[in-house]
DNA sequence: CTGTTCTATAACCATCACATTACATAAAGG
DNA sequence: CCTTTATGTAATGTGATGGTTATAGAACAG
């Protein structure tokens, strides 16, 4: 994964806003109006969340009609997790099971 | 994790010369010198840097005469990992080792 | 076509983030 | 003390970020 990816997804991350989505999105799809709902935020708002998270390819975007469901795309979430685990020797333990996960991602 | 925490971490790592300031520190403690020379940058602009990192957790410091030594602490990248990989059943395979680490991590 | 619904974009504003240079402060040594 | 070394802080410029309201555009229904 790429510096300018890695900017992207940790820039996106840093925001609890789009936490929220992600972790919305994680249960089910949703389209803007949806979105709009769950937050006290304008729809304006929401939409440019929603692109900051789809130019940092967490997620994607499909015509439903007038709407616009968003799909959670977990994949740049592992290449970042993969990134991080890079420090596991300096975590307190469990390093072995870590490596584990670290030798399934390549 | 709270997410106060999460957004300073998440938004201590959307920074590359603090990644990178931080791969370095996993290889050894750095005074603020020794960091400067690494980059085309001002040392006040590294001691900004390292700043962000401390407050997010993410380092330590400590006097050593007219040094300050910084140190990886690490425990904030396991925590933000972890917040991740509740993503998990997204991610294209290896729930399972996954599984195991997350057991680990409570 | 026209109207309705859903979403995106434009214009704007306040604040934050990241860099600079100049200067202040802390610790050690002669 | 005074100097040197190492680092932090202040002031500043500039671009990015995150919100708003108003408006434009896309897709469907009648």
């Amino acid at each position: 994964m790429s510096e300018e990816q890695l900017d992207l997804v940790f820039g996106a991350l840093a925001d609890r806003t789009r936490r929220a989505i992600l972790a919305h999105l994680a249960t089910t799809d949703a389209n803007v109006g949806e979105l709009t709902a769950l937050f006290t935020m304008s729809q304006p708002a929401i939409s440019k969340h929603l692109k900051v998270l789809e130019v940092a390819g967490l997620i994607s975007r499909t015509r439903q009609g007038t709407m616009r469901l968003s799909r959670l795309e977990a994949a740049p979430l592992r290449d970042a997790t993969a990134w991080m685990a890079d420090y596991r020797t300096y975590w307190s333990e469990s390093y072995d099971r870590l490596d584990e996960l670290l030798d399934s991602l390549d």
